[in-house]
DNA sequence: ACAAAAGTGTTGCCAGTACACCCATGA
DNA sequence: TCATGGGTGTACTGGCAACACTTTTGT
């Protein structure tokens, strides 16, 4: 018989990425009971022969195709319908890749229906996701004011635009773009590729980089 | 027999309180092997007729004897040096509390050795408590910033020169203290007791308290 | 009256803001 | 040539940094 303290655990992960400026979320659509035709985050057992570090890097294989993606392990949650009668822990895990890398490895996975949501328009959510999207949200906010992972979730040439869409998606703010440009460029921490973006309308514009090695970066 | 994916939790409390405008944490001195003599985390077994906050709760109260700490769930720890033959995740929560309060409550509990250690000065630790101890810092400084949760560490009378002492210790770096005064008062989020300080020499300082219902508190 | 720590005011500068015009592309 | 969005320069101003002296207490 079970003991009264032992519970299983589902690791669960938010990967992010941010594709023209919006930060998305990648979900899979359920295909069976419950919660039938709903969004879920990618997730699997967790089992002890793995950390969580190598669960997660399962998880981010099997769902996505990619390795070596930035993770941090985040909140553990008890989901709140059911810790009473269900003994399942779950612990988050943050994820971030750039829209580029995701995108290419996309290809190779098959036969799950799966997309990028922007965080402002999300499907209907499974379980507690929802919550835990939402928690996961508030802290990528504080934290990608002043650290250097926002430069994860860029590829190696975004236009300014771009970042400006998204660093006013974290502050929650309209920013004027002459202003930000200046801010921008007097950090020294963009790298001008010499190329520019292909314009649907309008003046393309030029497409920069990360600097390699900045170890500080503060947008805000 | 015991299956591959069930797990123990243990629920591992990071309780801190500012103390003269130093932030310590609270720790216990184990009193058996292993580590013997080193200090730790207050914990508790998660037993799962209850909830983390339930568990939390009753953890807070049996420790330190207060009701009603504010919490919140941190990040889950699988002890590397452990997880592959212990079958253990360490679900972590932060508390915050006031001095006043902890001290008025301190006097109740008998029997374990414990103490308030300023987080400069920890002494030795046992299991990973040092890396959850170093993680759950990194969190707070950087939500500290820009956040209300800073008036629940101070009690409702404290010095302006107790929080710069705090906030140089949050932001790295020393503050000008007629710079700071100035800014802080500017934002007309503290209240003016009327009280003084008992110095121990020097001119008694003004007690202040944070004014009720500030929502937004930036003091960086 | 001396030591120790708290409280106060002024100035200069730089970063952030507001704002209008020109440029490169596709249709 | 027109519509669309990207790129640039200037003037202003409000907040931050630098800085020295006075006040209140205990001894």
């Amino acid at each position: 018989m079970k003991s009264a303290d032992d519970f299983k655990i589902k690791m669960i992960l938010g990967l992010f990425t941010v594709d023209k400026g919006k930060l998305k979320v990648l979900l899979f659509k359920k295909a069976g009971e419950p919660y039938k035709g709903y969004w879920v985050l990618p997730w699997k057992p967790f089992t002890y022969n793995e950390t969580f570090q190598s669960n997660t890097d399962i998880l981010i294989k099997e769902h996505i195709g990619l390795d070596e993606v930035y993770t941090e392990t985040f909140k553990a949650f008890d989901d709140k319908e059911t810790v009473l009668t269900d003994p399942v822990v779950h612990v988050t895990t943050i994820g971030l890749t750039d829209i580029a890398s995701a995108s290419y490895q996309r290809k190779e996975i098959e036969g799950r229906e799966s997309d990028w949501f922007p965080l402002e328009s999300l499907p209907k959510l499974a379980y507690n996701h929802e919550e835990v999207l939402e928690s996961m949200f508030t802290y990528l906010k504080r934290k990608l004011r002043d650290s250097e992972m926002i430069s994860l979730l860029f590829p190696s040439d975004f236009t300014l635009p771009e970042l400006q869409t998204f660093c006013e998606q974290i502050e929650g703010k309209e920013l004027d773009r002459r202003n930000f440009r200046k801010k921008i460029l007097a950090l020294s921490i963009l790298e001008d590729t010499g190329d520019k973006s292909e314009s649907a309308s309008g003046r393309p514009a030029r497409l920069y980089k990360f600097k390699e090695g900045i170890s500080q970066i503060n947008l805000f």
